[in-house]
DNA sequence: CATAGTGTGTAGTGGTTACTACACACTACA
DNA sequence: TGTAGTGTGTAGTAACCACTACACACTATG
């Protein structure tokens, strides 16, 4: 896929696009990184971190309960790829 | 402590301080809330959650792990607050 | 009654964000 | 050799962010 076939389809202009593959330009907002995350078939959430953000749902999740979910992800910088999965499973298996 | 002096405190015109305490201005930069926050002695996290936003250091540790905290945290939106605080405990002690 | 201190309204500003618009040079292909 | 498609450079811009500056009206206190 072309870049001018890419920029048409997430709305951007080429040039712009261009410049953002090569970083020349800042990264795009939000919206068009999801976007493109689609276009591509890529992850959303690696994308936007790509370029230093944070998905604005997750940001909602953590203000709903800045102080529990602040803990918990300061303990969790720490830790290991295989302890944060493990926790994962637990809560998806409801093992509590 | 009146308005003037937390101004003084913080950096910021007494002027923007009333605005942003009657919701008429938006809110500060992430700096000032924090500033805000110690003057105060109120929780970091808890204010910048008041004022929309989320902990720059918080958001770096998502980033550096996007897809993997992005499933917890998507996966901690639907449960109760004790859950949570479980699998704080459980960090903590070291529970593997 | 002066004056020190209170909060508030209006106006303005420099920097950043998130782009668009257009022209240009190059390559491949018919 | 034309023309269709490629990426890229320069310029510009409307909207927003994070504030400052200053004047003003009100209240309490000595």
């Amino acid at each position: 896929m072309s870049l001018r076939q890419v920029a048409l389809r997430i709305g951007v202009e080429p040039a712009f696009l261009s410049k953002i593959e090569r970083d020349v330009a800042p990264p795009p907002s939000e919206a068009k990184i999801v976007a493109l995350a689609q276009a591509l078939s890529e992850d959303p959430d690696l994308l936007l971190a790509m370029a230093g953000k944070v998905s604005s749902d997750l940001q909602a999740i953590i203000r709903r309960r800045p102080q529990l979910i602040g803990e918990l992800l300061r303990q969790l910088k720490a830790q290991p790829d295989h302890a944060i999965l493990s926790i994962v499973r637990q809560v998806t298996d409801g093992d509590w």
